[in-house]
DNA sequence: ATCTATGTAGGAATTACTCTTATTTACTTC
DNA sequence: GAAGTAAATAAGAGTAATTCCTACATAGAT
């Protein structure tokens, strides 16, 4: 990726270098605050409007995508070159996981076409509780 | 709906009344800052935070329902006391349209049982272009 | 090492929304 | 119909996420 962004132009900073480190998990996603303070470990100094400016940039190359989870904050995940895929958002830990289904492959595409639509993207996401907060949120186990 | 508010103790004031008025065509979605728009109109001297005190209210009593078209602001619409939907939104005139799908019906729901995932709500809209901005937007006819 | 286009820091600006406070008003009680 | 009271409003300041501005610093070419 470090090859992409200079192949493209732009130069290698360590700021940059070390923004890509955050995602260097696959599936992991941040807003910008958590990339801010994830690089400010190794730069006290970075600003977070360079963080910004950053992942708009990566965004732009197709090197991180962009989520919307519904809360006001943007996240950015490494972006997948094949799979396409969508999320199960935990309304307490904001943890996601990934979900291997997407709905525009169910959806009557008649549906859509009758009205002169042009689809260009689509978002699907899925809000709950995660295993690990079921039971602190109240649930009521069967049996329980 | 006014007798709903009256009921739970709130006041029927002309301001409430005239935000509620806006709602009135089924279908219909607005983000507070059109509401204060049009409130304006009759009421010229109505804080844009009476219109999201008003707005909160209204979902809370769950006259209203919140829609998250992408665009960072949040919209509105009557509530629908039965049929669930979804919308197509277009890029461009920001207009939208209700879709009679859902994906939850058709997701396998194993896919989730299997996290232990408690799902609560979710998500979904498609983003592209209207039939009367596809053309603007650039769209190329067949034999065009 | 030097040069310079690009990147950075840091603060100001912007946008969507919320809080604070003094004033007004919808509804109640007489 | 007048007066009281708590809720609602207006106006403007405050907040949080994000972007803009610009003087200064530096990555990468020479």
């Amino acid at each position: 990726m470090i090859d992409r962004l200079r192949s493209e132009g732009y130069r290698v900073t360590p700021q940059r270098q070390e923004i890509l480190r955050c995602f260097k998990a696959r599936g992991k996603h941040y807003s910008a605050e958590e990339v801010h303070r994830k690089v400010r470990r190794r730069f006290p100094n970075v600003s977070l409007d360079t963080v910004y400016r950053n992942l708009n940039t990566l965004k732009e190359l197709g090197i991180l995508e962009v989520l919307n989870f519904d809360d006001g904050k943007v996240r950015y995940e490494l972006a997948r070159e094949s799979a396409h895929h969508h999320h199960l958002i935990c309304l307490k830990c904001g943890e996601s996981q990934e979900l291997d289904f997407c709905p525009l492959k169910f959806i009557d595409s008649a549906l859509i076409r009758e009205r002169n639509f042009r689809v260009e993207r689509h978002s699907f996401e899925i809000y709950g509780y995660c295993s690990s907060c079921a039971g602190a949120a109240g649930n009521r186990r069967p049996g329980g």
